[in-house]
Formats: structure tokens, C-alpha cells, sequence
DNA sequence: CGCGTATAAGTAAGCGTTTGCTTACATGAA
DNA sequence: TTCATGTAAGCAAACGCTTACTTATACGCG
């Protein structure tokens, strides 16, 4: 009857719940996941889940304590807002880096809209470390080019939630609302088309421009 | 023991219960929902829900269908696309009309979000009558526009998407996502910004314009 | 090196509770 | 009187979680 399998050590056996739990997790949300489907999942017995982490919510914390390292770890996306390339590669690259990332796999952004749907409290943090943090690095780049004259005067945080805007909503708008079965599209095409949009309506006119250079010329 | 409580007719009871169920689905999700909570919320005894709607998806689909069926109705919002305004103007009021309807109750936006995230089966003629149909308006006024040689003639389905993209992401971010803990905003600024960073960002310039005119001319 | 033992990985079984849902009965309105 | 509105009580299954128990393995000791 029993299968002597391998045992695994704690650290490993506890990555690999917390694994297959992150897809059940993303796939069905909190409510929607039982720890029996965790269990089988991992093939291994449902009281192991509770030794590692507890409870279920001490499982579910642990998840978005991962996800959320991993995250700071890769901010360093953003340091494409630091490049010497022109702002359309600049912008066209952030788009396309981030779509690329959500479509290859979706489960991180499932896991965050279900956790601000219907976990508040969870999801503080993982709102800051996902969301907010781009936006912040998004909106000192914009202030930056702003200050060089070369982008019109608007509210940076609002311009930088309108560019990540149109490049998030599109993602879910294919991936979590299922647009994709009406209609794919080239992801280079979205993110040249989206950062054009987004640069152009951005870019002080040569007008605006000439104006700057006199204030500062002045002081 | 007996509270001797007036009776209601059977729809008014069913609109009842639809109304507290809404409410309790759009918060905690399909899952997270019981039936007992929906009874205790609409003051009545959990069997009679059963017997309206025969069971909990039974619920549910009466939720979505009668949502679905308002959505409809009130399609007109695009309307103020055929509007003879200025663009500003036009996308403005757009963008602050969509703000304003789902800042006032947010629960539409979650039950749709909610039911593409954990009931794919149940969402698709949600989507349609909620998102493609709004796309399908401001892509249909985007050619028109492209036609008229005044926007710049890129595809018109994704810079419907932008547009909307820009302005239901923000909304997400502010309610969902809990934004508005950090930092509020003034919803005809939000509007104002979102539209004319777009709108500058779809105006063909004066060069492409004379081009598009002397094609014109050709024909 | 072999070996016994402590320790932690892993399991079977089931606890009390809650879940969606049913049944049998009461009661107000036409 | 009739019949649909409404309820009390509870069922089987599934829920999160615990307990009591095996068993593989790392490791100190001779």
C-alpha cells in the first residue's frame, strides 16, 4: 500500500505547497480554494499544510509575502525609466516588458485583484510593492522630462496612472475578461501604439517648449 | 414571538432579495457569499431564496441577467459620442460620466470583476453588454474622427482601449485597489487630464492633416 | 565505518462547524 | 377555504483544522 517515496526536506516540501497553492490561489481565489485541493494538488496529506504554515491564511500571508519579495527584487524594471534612449523606446519597452511579463503568467495579477477584491486587509502591502512603487518611479521619470521642458506641465502622478492605465487594462481586458477569444493582438504593436498615444499627448508643443527655455534662461 | 409582518408579492420579495444579494456578491464574491448571509441581510428565511431562484447560481445568473438587462437600457451613454461638442469636450464628459457612475456605487464594477475572476462560465454576456459594447462605440467614433482626417489613423479598437483604459484603471486603483487611502483626486481634474493627454496623443498634426486633405482632393 | 536513536517528515482518521439545500408545517391575503 | 408567502428544523456533504500515530533520515557514538 504505501509507496516509499522520497522525502523532501521542510524547506523544500513548504516551496512546493507554496506553489501549487499560488495557482490554485490565482485560479479560484481564497474563498474559492479548500485546502483538500491544496493538498491534492501537491500530493501530499492536508494536515502537512497546517504544520508549515498554520492556517490557511498563514499559508495565503506566506504567498503574498513571496510574491512580494520576489517583487522589490525586480523593481529594477523600472530602471528602464533611467536609460539614455529616446522616450519612445523607453516607453514602448516599459509597455512591452510589462505585458510580456502578465501574459507569460497571469497568476501574480490574478492573486493581486483577488486579494484587493475580497481580502483587504491581505493586500496592503502587495498593492504598495505591485502597483503603487511603479507608479512612483513612473511619475519622477515624468516629472524629470517635465523640468527638461520637453513634457507638458500635467499632474505626474495622473499622467503616470494613465500610461500604466492603458497598458495594465489592456492585459486584463485580454487575459482576465477573456477578450482574447474575440480578438489577439501583436503585443509589439500594442506597445509602440499605447506609448505613442500616451508620448504624444504628453510632448510640449514646440510653442510651450520655446516658452520654458525663455523662463529658464531668465533666472 | 411572531412579528405579524406585512407580506410582500413575489417580486417585490424576488427584487428584494436580488438587491441584498447584489450587494453582499459585489463585496465577497461568489464564494465568499453564503446564502444564510443573504437571507439574514434581506430579513427572511434562507428557504424562500431557494424557492425564487431554486439555487445559489440560480441567484447569481438573476443577478447578471438583470444587470445585464439595465446595462442595456443604458447604453446611451455613448450616446454623447454622437454629440456635436468638441472633442474635449465630448471625451471629458465621457470619462466623467463613467468616473461618477462607478464612484457613486461601486458594485457593478466588482461583480463584473469578481465573476470574470472566479466564474469565467457566467461572465461572457457580462463582458459583452459592459465592455465590448462601450469599445465597440468609442472605436466606431474613433474611425469616424480618422475619416474626418482629424485623429491620426491608428487602430482604433486598441486607442478605444487606451482611453478607457486610462480612466477605468484609475478608478480601479482609487476603489479597488484602495487608492483613495493615499491620495484622492478631483474627478473633473482626473477626467480633464486623462482626456486631453489622449486626445493629444490621437490629433493628426497639421502636416498629416494637409496630406490627408490633398488625398482628398484626389478622389 | 556501522548502528541505534532522536527528530522531523508524513499520514489516517475524524473532530466540530458551516455549507447549500430540503422537508414539513404555519399563516396571512384574496 | 384556498393557496402562495413564509418559517423552523435539520440533512448530507464539505469545510478548516486537530490528534494520534508511522516512518524515513540525519547524526552522534562506539
Amino acid at each position: 500500500m504505501k509507496t516509499p517515496t522520497t522525502r523532501l526536506t521542510s524547506t523544500d516540501r513548504r516551496q512546493q505547497i507554496l506553489d501549487q497553492a499560488t495557482k490554485l490561489f490565482a485560479r479560484r481565489g481564497y474563498e474559492g480554494t479548500t485546502t483538500r485541493q491544496i493538498a491534492r494538488q501537491a500530493g501530499i496529506n492536508e494536515a502537512l499544510i497546517f504544520r508549515h504554515f498554520g492556517d490557511k491564511d498563514g499559508l495565503y500571508w506566506a504567498i503574498i509575502e513571496q510574491k512580494c519579495q520576489m517583487g522589490a527584487r525586480r523593481a529594477k524594471l523600472m530602471q528602464t525609466l533611467d536609460s539614455r534612449s529616446d522616450d519612445r523606446t523607453i516607453l514602448a519597452t516599459l509597455a512591452e516588458t510589462v505585458l510580456r511579463r502578465n501574459f507569460e503568467d497571469s497568476s501574480l495579477a490574478r492573486l493581486l485583484l483577488f486579494s484587493a477584491l475580497e481580502n483587504h486587509r491581505l493586500s496592503r502591502r502587495f498593492f504598495r510593492v505591485y502597483v503603487a512603487q511603479n507608479y512612483d518611479s513612473i511619475a519622477a521619470y515624468i516629472r524629470r522630462r517635465v523640468r527638461q521642458g520637453k513634457f507638458r506641465g500635467v499632474d505626474a502622478q495622473l499622467a503616470a496612472r494613465g500610461f500604466l492605465g492603458m497598458v495594465v487594462y489592456h492585459f486584463w481586458i485580454q487575459e482576465i475578461f477573456g477578450g482574447k477569444r474575440f480578438q489577439k493582438f501583436d503585443l509589439k504593436k500594442v506597445s509602440n501604439t499605447l506609448a505613442d498615444i500616451w508620448l504624444r499627448g504628453m510632448r510640449s508643443s514646440p510653442s510651450e517648449r520655446s516658452r520654458q527655455e525663455a523662463r529658464k534662461s531668465l533666472k
